[in-house]
DNA sequence: AATCGTTCCTGATAGC
DNA sequence: TGCTATCAGGAACGAT
């Protein structure tokens, strides 16, 4: 599940194609366009200069020299890789059922969007309305205004709401999901449904800290591969290897030998020890 | 007006 | 063995 570590890892690897020009674009599953029709989006984006590659949120943006800006979203199964030898014709048909959109490119072949749930995004938007508040996106738990205070704020106005739904929710604070969730409530061991008006001021600062150092971690880690996500180059991250309780109920926790449980919450599964988060 | 449930999709896995 | 049912979850959307 491509969270904000595994978009920003993406979006690292990228960094390469700053500087090259689009040639084409090619689709077999339109709908993720939207309303854009494919030989609209070819027409906009063909012999336009990437300026830059950067992440808002949890969408990949591609900078382009004619003002406007793709926005690529990997949302479950979505992966975004370079080849360098993608070739301008089609020739995947029977090789990689799962590749359903390819950026053709001027001097590194083709990026190639794979995505096996086909709920991924491509947008293309006035670079300009490029900004979270357009999206109804909260602010980055990685940007400077993500204070301590900003996030007890956020508590106070959502005293009643349990802290992980409030973590997961985007309009909030935008980038964490629900692998991260868990980890950062392991990581500074508070239970995940614990009333968010509940924390106390030690709680509140200890998961700021966590908050920022579990994602840069995971940054560091080239993101989680806990099932389909892949880096820029195709090659899986390693976070997965160093998780504390995701998807690990049922075995000891690693900290304190207790067994870790999942609930559900707001449809989500949720993992925690009951004996290290209170 | 917030909150809940459903939907989009496919593959892995569980259970019979 | 082979079938069907269930689950995975980001975000938009409809319903309550």
């Amino acid at each position: 599940m491509p969270e904000l570590p595994e978009v920003q890892t993406v979006v690292n690897d990228l960094q390469i194609l700053a500087g090259d020009h689009l040639t084409g674009f090619w689709t077999n599953w339109k709908r993720a366009l939207g309303s854009m029709s494919p030989s609209a989006l070819e027409k906009k984006i063909k012999d336009t200069k990437i300026i830059a590659v950067r992440r808002m949120s949890k969408f990949i943006v591609l900078d382009l020299s004619s003002k406007e800006s793709l926005l690529l979203h990997l949302r479950m199964t979505g992966k975004l890789i370079l080849n360098d030898q993608g070739s301008m014709i089609n020739d995947q048909k029977n090789a990689n059922k799962h590749l359903h959109h390819k950026f053709f490119l001027k001097n590194r072949g083709a990026l190639e969007f794979h995505d096996i749930r086909k709920f991924g995004t491509i947008k293309l938007l006035p670079t300009s309305e490029v900004v979270l508040k357009n999206f109804n996106l909260g602010m980055d738990p990685l940007a400077k205004n993500f204070t301590t205070s900003a996030l007890s704020k956020i508590f106070t106005e959502h005293r009643n709401k349990p802290i992980k739904n409030l973590l997961l929710d985007q309009t909030l604070i935008s980038g964490i999901g629900n692998i991260y969730a868990s980890e950062i409530l392991f990581d500074s061991k508070i239970k995940p449904s614990k009333k968010a008006g509940d924390l106390n001021v030690g709680e509140i600062k200890s998961l700021h800290e966590s908050i920022k150092k579990i994602l840069q971690k995971a940054i560091s880690l080239r993101g989680t591969s806990v099932s389909d996500y892949r880096d820029g180059n195709g090659k899986k991250g390693s976070f997965q290897k160093v998780l504390m309780v995701y998807k690990r109920n049922g075995q000891k926790c690693k900290v304190c030998g207790t067994i870790v449980e999942k609930s559900v919450m707001s449809g989500r599964s949720t993992f925690y020890c009951p004996a290290c988060q209170n």
